[in-house]
DNA sequence: TATCAATATATTGTTGACAATTTCTATGAC
DNA sequence: GTCATAGAAATTGTCAACAATATATTGATA
């Protein structure tokens, strides 16, 4: 029965990459911090060699950039770089209502209310409101992608774009600007999805994403980062 | 002058997994063939470390799969995740189109012109047709890509799915099997480039991508793998 | 002959040591 | 005080050895 008890199913190296992962995303590890082995190898318990493993996988997942002899940087990202991925957004969630519209069953758009309601909810209070903003905005995009069943879709949104997101919204102390009329256009793209009209939940989305891509613009012509 | 004749501008690490990279695109190490550390290290001459170390971005780029105590092996692509590629392809490179039609100079299309009228001469000869459908195909697209300004864009496309698509045309021996219509849609788009209409262009590319995805479809029915 | 267990071999995972390079520090010249 | 240089310290790159696990082989049994 317990056969496998013997055998670990994970590598020291995976084990660290995961933590190293939600450490960058997190803001815990700051972008442009220096990744020094020396030092993660004593606080993680383990050699240099499985940490440097995790180390590469994680330059593959570019999030850090290693230049020989001088080692791994956490990636951060300008204002120019995080508006491409808006770009980018636009164009894929667009996409992924396209085929969410053909794959959503009901039950599953009884599940975005809810997670909508929940936000409402979460918004009246005013630290709710920081939750929603930080956390729940994604969250919702999160589902609609799943629903779209495309697999590699999912892995580029919600494995790469999100996380880099997450990690600008830490690095600049950022929240979504627009947390009202957001909650607003994201019942409407549900109200799409449920009439089965891929069309116009695909427009809705790359309006929604638009716009935020243009506060992003606007709050460019103010500061330079 | 060459005060830095001494230090090396890259790892072992490095270099192997630029070559182990090359080696899985151009299908010189088969879709699903195991990766034999030991043998690999006798290979190329390094010991395990560097190699692993390769290995292990490989992982963070997608292009191998690791399982614990096993080792890793090349990925393998079936048509259900080829034609996930082809929808991501669809959307994103409509948006290249939009942000090349803004970029591209006069020159810029003078350039995407003459890469297409030496794809011509090349589809004339035999064995220049097989050189057209399976390296100049992707040409123009990297060319389109590179226009649209959008690195990450760029980094998606021309740095992640062109090589699986290389991957699967190798694994499955396959050619783009609609050349001379795709010829001619591909001058198509440069003129919609040239009149700096976006949106035409955007929508030329869509289709255009299309229908290389219904044609998979269709061969997708007949055999199944 | 097929199946299972025990052993042997090969492969992967991990470590510590050493070499190569960079970064820090202190000394001295101007 | 600033700059350059030489040496010291720290960090990265590489390797070989060992431990842990998986795979292959052998032989015994039904």
């Amino acid at each position: 029965m317990d056969s496998q008890v013997h055998s670990k199913t994970s590598t020291l190296a995976d084990d660290v990459f995961d933590q190293l992962r939600t450490a960058i995303v997190k803001g815990e590890l700051a972008p442009g911090t220096k990744v020094n082995e020396p030092q993660l190898s004593k606080q993680y318990g383990i050699s240099r060699g499985p940490l440097r493993e995790a180390i590469r996988r994680l330059e593959g997942c570019k999030l850090v950039e290693i230049k020989p002899n001088i080692g791994a940087k956490v990636i951060s990202l300008n204002k120019v770089q995080v508006i491409e991925i808006y770009e980018i957004r636009e164009s894929l969630e667009g996409l992924a209502c396209q085929l969410a519209a053909v794959n959503a069953t009901a039950e599953d758009c009884n599940k975005l209310r809810d997670l909508l309601t929940h936000h409402e909810q979460q918004i009246q209070s005013e630290n709710g409101r920081l939750y929603y903003q930080k956390e729940g905005d994604l969250d919702f995009h999160y589902l609609i992608v799943q629903l779209s069943a495309n697999t590699r879709l999912f892995d580029i949104l919600c494995g790469e774009l999100y996380h880099l997101l997450r990690l600008y919204r830490c690095q600049t102390s950022s929240a979504p600007s627009r947390p009202v009329q957001a909650f607003k256009e994201h019942h409407q793209i549900v109200d799409a999805l449920e009439a089965r009209d891929g069309e116009l939940a695909e427009l809705l989305m790359r309006r929604h994403i638009a716009s935020a891509r243009q506060t992003l613009i606007s709050q460019l012509s103010e500061t330079n980062q």
